[in-house]
DNA sequence: TAAAAGTGTGCAAACGTATGCACAAGCCCC
DNA sequence: GGGGCTTGTGCATACGTTTGCACACTTTTA
């Protein structure tokens, strides 16, 4: 089909390893001939396969990104921050989705691992619940997002964000304060509810069960869950969100019920994504360091790759990011 | 390193061939063999090597996604449609960005096809300006999205839905329209510029150049943008921002003007992401058919692999969702 | 001036799979 | 009982690279 390496030589009148020793810059090729096969390579829009090198080489140059939505905005600087380190080390990062469903989950890092990635990387993982762990089942270097209990991950410190988040809204003279969760298993939830009720009893403040309710982690649960907090006989009067989206859905429910963000309702939201700052009232929230959090990611795959031994988890801190969403009572 | 067809086929005390159609579910193969060799292949944990097959196959049943920015909440709904279809013919699809920059387009275009990609789907290409056109230089089925002057191209009719848009707004009673654009280039942008002149024109509607300002496509520009037009003597009542995140930039600065959305100025979106319905206040808007755009992009691959001679090009229509954004004059 | 070192190129094997062809054994049919 | 079909398997080659080794020639070194 393609050319290849074999019809540069023909037309070059050398063989074939020349061919491919001149276009990987060889010390011992002539600088005639390189040029020479150069030029050749370039008029015929010789493309080399990456299929038959990785054949040879045994690596491919990929690095595979499993995610569970593309589409959530915490991911736009995370994922930047993995494609900027990939590709200023030679990687290609290939993405794939699997929109939360562990079947999926599953396919998609079958099917990387049959493409023969160098190295994974995947974000918000079902995997606790695999047969075998996946980080002997595959063998090769594997690091995860925001799950802190794994050896090779790079986190955010949720537990640290969740005490700063709660312990802001107690400082503004909040007491009941609520609780908007994602999906009960998801790691990161888990973390930041426990936050919460760690920094409501640090400061000797009741724990209602009743304020701690269910969303998604999307705008659509957030509503939903916001109004069903507002249902209460005894509302919260401020709430910490599991992350900005819910938030935003939270602050919709809250004008539907004829109130206002914040005075009437503080809402704290958690990631900082970009429309933060923009929406009404503009977040309150923590920013995580996302971009940074996907170069540690990258350089974590790359050391290991290296046969790095002394890797080693990274928990990053997150940071208070005050704007209008919160106000003293 | 990892098992091959041919560990199993020496497990087995058959030949490699035997393997790999035992594998295949070849006909010609006893099921007694082929049970026997799908249990030593578990057992032995082998992952065939789709490196090895595409090589000889000529495919490697991966389909490029190059977008601009994964960030895009636009891209949203149209990855997952495009997901959705590639799955269900046995495809992958790897998905890179490119974030804008044209050099980082070309370096992502050459890697997807040394890695021999079966075909492609570019999304706000900016291959315009390349030296020659890639749907030649690259001989693989390529599909652009919004890009409607290419043949094998699927977009909204963005002239359609820059027209309802506009025409809402002057049915609603506004005669000073502003327009906030995004990058000049961007196809999408000047359709929508173009249907705003047009409709303008078409109800016999002043063009006050003053009143098209230039954003960025994000809630940045968005933002800036409306200051801008807010400082004019004579401001605008209603915008049609060229996206939904620009709208919500221009509801900041609307806000910090010490304004109203939409008592004092109505506020019209494009695209209808998810957050369109969240904010403050929900986004009138235009809906792209964003999950339908990416099934057909998908669609439109297959039908150019299998050589299908009658495929052209497709334009699905928005469609006006109204909100809280925009009120009668 | 012979040996050693350096320079430029080619040969051949290897990577892991798919597949056309050949072949052997068993069966059926006339 | 011979020819043709069916069934199950193996042999060999091909895909497009990379790379260790060998070789021939030139230059340097002692």
């Amino acid at each position: 089909m393609s050319v290849s390496i074999k019809d540069i030589a023909k037309a070059a009148g050398v063989s074939p390893s020349t061919v491919s020793r001149a276009l990987s810059d060889h010390p011992r090729i002539s600088l005639e001939t390189k040029e020479r096969i150069r030029r050749l390579a370039t008029e015929m829009d010789y493309s080399p396969s990456a299929v038959a090198r990785s054949l040879v080489t045994q690596r491919t140059s990929m690095i595979g990104l499993a995610v569970a939505w593309v589409s959530d905005p915490f991911l736009a600087q995370l994922v930047r921050g993995i494609e900027d380190t990939a590709l200023g080390h030679g990687y290609t990062v290939i993405l794939s989705s699997f929109y939360g469903e562990r079947d999926r989950e599953r396919l998609v890092l079958s099917a990387l691992r049959e493409r023969r990635v160098d190295g994974m990387i995947v974000e918000s993982s079902c995997l606790d619940t695999y047969p075998r762990s996946l980080l002997t089942e595959f063998d090769l270097p594997i690091v995860l997002i925001n799950r802190p209990e794994y050896i090779y991950s790079v986190s955010t410190d949720n537990l640290h964000g969740g005490r700063l988040a709660t312990e802001y809204l107690l400082d503004l003279g909040h007491s009941r304060i609520g609780y908007i969760a994602a999906e009960r298993g998801r790691r990161t939830n888990l973390d930041r509810l426990e936050a919460y009720k760690k920094a409501l009893q640090g400061r000797g403040s009741a724990l209602d069960p009743d304020l701690v309710v269910l969303g998604d982690g999307y705008a659509g649960g957030g509503k939903e869950a916001m109004s069903r907090l507002l249902a209460l006989l005894s509302p919260p009067t401020a709430v910490f969100c599991y992350n900005d989206v819910t938030a935003i859905g939270a602050a919709l429910a809250v004008r539907e019920a004829g109130l206002q963000v914040p005075d009437d309702v503080s809402l704290f939201g958690f990631d900082d994504v970009e429309l933060a700052a923009y929406v009404h009232p503009p977040l309150t929230t923590i920013r995580q360091p996302a971009y940074e959090l996907g170069r540690r990611a990258m350089e974590m795959v790359l050391a290991l790759m290296a046969d790095d031994q002394k890797v080693t988890k990274v928990m990053l801190k997150g940071e208070l990011v005050v704007r209008q969403s919160c106000r003293r009572l």
